[in-house]
DNA sequence: AACGTATCCGCAAACGTTACCGATACTTTT
DNA sequence: AAAAGTATCGGTAACGTTTGCGGATACGTT
């Protein structure tokens, strides 16, 4: 017979469906509803996870209120010196490690910043990284890498997930698969800062940190019409992206300028991908009617050609000039030289970083799509320099 | 004249001291303690700051508690289909985002592994990056990167914030600098897990991911010998890196099994940079009985000697053999290729990342300083290759 | 009718910090 | 000695979620 825990009356205790796979039963006497307690004690919960102390702990070890202890551990003023210097010992005792996670909840920042980018594959974005994480370590900000893996839907989930984080500032280079940008203009409404970089677009309003792509491309490939070359071929990138856009420009003015007609079946406009790149290469070094210049879109691209042509017995510079972008590492050491594209890599990371960090002090307005454009330098190397 | 803002009485204040700098006053007649609030609006804060709409905001539109919504956003059970389809409306509606960070606190995990890698200037570790990146994204894991620049100090800085945000794991590689670990042995007694790769030691009790690093030198050395070296210098790493260790070893079991003296004068115990390597190699190179293969500890340090070579113009690979350690995309188009060691890299981010997640999962207790050696592969090329 | 059951939903206590607003117990002026 | 000022400290709402426990209703069964 059950007895109500509530009143101590037995034999008034009715059943009263069930909660959660437990009986229920109710007291007729005193109204009281319950079910009963497993037999194992009730309430461990997981008392196995390991306690990590708090504020609140070294408040009670202290004897004093947990809030003067926060202020002792911030070195706020309106404290004593004695307690201070006892908090902080019992902190060290205890040791204490403060729980940021809470400390961003009621502050509702993070002092983080987010980066997402498109691959690792290249040094560009490994560079990138070192020259934004320098900057904000410096100014006390952590840095959080998400990799979109050149993948539109893994962006967007980054995206979220920064969000959902609540990082302060976001620093973003794109897939080449976007196309579509609201999961960027979110960020705009929401107002938190946001920098694009290198892979950037129009569609936003956002800075943008760049490097003068159009001029780059436009010294690369008047370099290779300089150098004797005539009829020059470019093996660009996707178009949605600007650095694409801008350098396939940049390409048909030089083109122009020294009235060298640009034969279509020249240009590519193709993806990124060392596989990719082959298959291009293949194209273009198998066509009746061969260029005698290549401009790639960046150094993969250019030495898997330069490689191709070995194979094909093809001779660069003589037959073939080949120009890339980017200057990789292996661009110096295979023979003949990659002439190539500087990109200043670090330095697009600090100014991305710096800019970012200024807009969060200055809660600036989203200034409406200014750019900020970084210099190049054409590395010039033997592949571009054809022996007269 | 003030009035008391509670009894309503004038005449009967005084000042009471100062609160933060702000004059206080006591009513005489009521006892009732205030300060005047500036004159502007008084509890405005940062009304600038935009509202993110919480969950809180979803229950007041549709008319539900937010116990109600919680259950609803997370697909529990126990929630009319109804009302579930009405919240997830209004919360589309409302553009609601999570709040991680609430979500983290309460849960005390926050589904984000750390990982500390101490460069980025090689292809090492960002492609061990992408492989840890890429299992732990698709269990659900974010990974927050923090690079510790060689430096112990900021390898510390970085444990420690960490900690802070409460990583569910933590993956680490040291630099060069740590000799001390008292701020890895802190994850131990807390237990959260902990994964060492490549640059590990033995004094923390964690599962390590390396490479077989003994084998490979071994095998580099004996590659040498066999191609007819006699004198084979090494210029090593700083003795603190097991890796360097072990290296070491290889090189001195095989010198020792094919019976060659190891010439004290032509074994280095450097440090990792570019610069370092230069100045050894100057002092190898410049040695009165120079020796004839170098096998050096990173292809970097290689790929600087191969370049000094040529300027002496000491001919590689038949008046001097190198062999590097790690392949690096360089090493392949310098001319000679650089023979090198390849190591799994994406394997190894794989690997540690598959291993830390069984640990958080298994609860598994720490495991006694348990090795998973992954195996690495000898790249024969020019370099090494002496021409009879 | 009287009782039992299933379904849905709400209450409120955490999670660990911060910061506003007070409140004491002194010390210094007037 | 009263009034004013100072130096320290405490109480307690937030911050946005999750979740155990239990209340309430509607319906089904003797």
């Amino acid at each position: 017979m059950i007895g109500c825990p509530k009143c101590a009356q037995v034999g008034t205790i009715m059943k009263a469906g069930y909660v959660r796979n437990k009986q229920r039963y109710v007291c007729k006497a005193c109204n009281y509803f319950f079910t009963i307690a497993s037999t194992e004690e009730p309430h461990k919960r997981q008392k196995s996870r390991r306690h990590q102390t708090t504020i609140i702990d070294i408040a009670k070890s202290v004897g004093v209120s947990n809030s003067t202890v926060s202020r002792a551990l911030h070195g706020h003023a309106d404290i004593n010196p004695e307690t201070r210097q006892a908090i902080l010992d019992m902190a060290a005792q205890l040791d204490y490690q403060p729980n940021q996670l809470a400390y961003n909840l009621v502050k509702s920042r993070t002092n983080t910043i987010g980066m997402i980018v498109p691959e690792f594959h290249n040094r560009f974005f490994p560079n990138v990284i070192m020259g934004a994480h320098q900057v904000l370590t410096e100014q006390g900000y952590n840095l959080t890498i998400m990799q979109s893996n050149e993948s539109f839907a893994v962006e967007v989930a980054n995206t979220k997930a920064m969000l959902a984080n609540r990082i302060d500032g976001l620093l973003i280079s794109l897939t080449q698969e976007t196309n579509s940008f609201e999961h960027l203009q979110v960020f705009e409404k929401r107002g938190i800062p946001l920098v694009l970089f290198n892979r950037v677009c129009d569609d936003v309003h956002a800075p943008k940190v760049v490097v003068n792509d159009f001029e780059a491309a436009f010294m690369a490939v008047e370099h290779l019409i300089k150098n004797g070359y005539e009829r020059i071929a470019h093996l660009g990138g996707p178009l949605n992206l600007l650095v694409s856009r801008e350098r396939m420009k940049g390409y048909r003015a030089a083109m122009e300028k020294y009235g060298k007609p640009v034969e279509e079946e020249l240009v590519i406009q193709g993806m990124l991908s060392q596989q990719k790149a082959r298959i291009y290469g293949k194209y273009l070094l198998d066509l009746e009617n061969r260029p005698d210049a290549i401009f790639a879109v960046n150094d993969s691209a250019a030495i898997e050609i330069m490689l191709m042509a070995k194979e094909k017995g093809i001779r660069v510079p003589d037959e073939l000039g080949v120009v890339g972008f980017s200057d990789n590492p292996e661009s110096a050491y295979i023979g003949p030289g990659l002439t190539t594209v500087r990109q200043p890599t670090i330095e697009i990371g600090k100014t991305t970083a710096r800019w970012i960090l200024q807009m969060i002090d200055d809660e600036e307005e989203f200034s409406d799509g200014e750019e900020r454009i970084l210099k190049t330098e054409l590395i010039v190397r033997g592949s571009s320099l054809r022996h007269r």
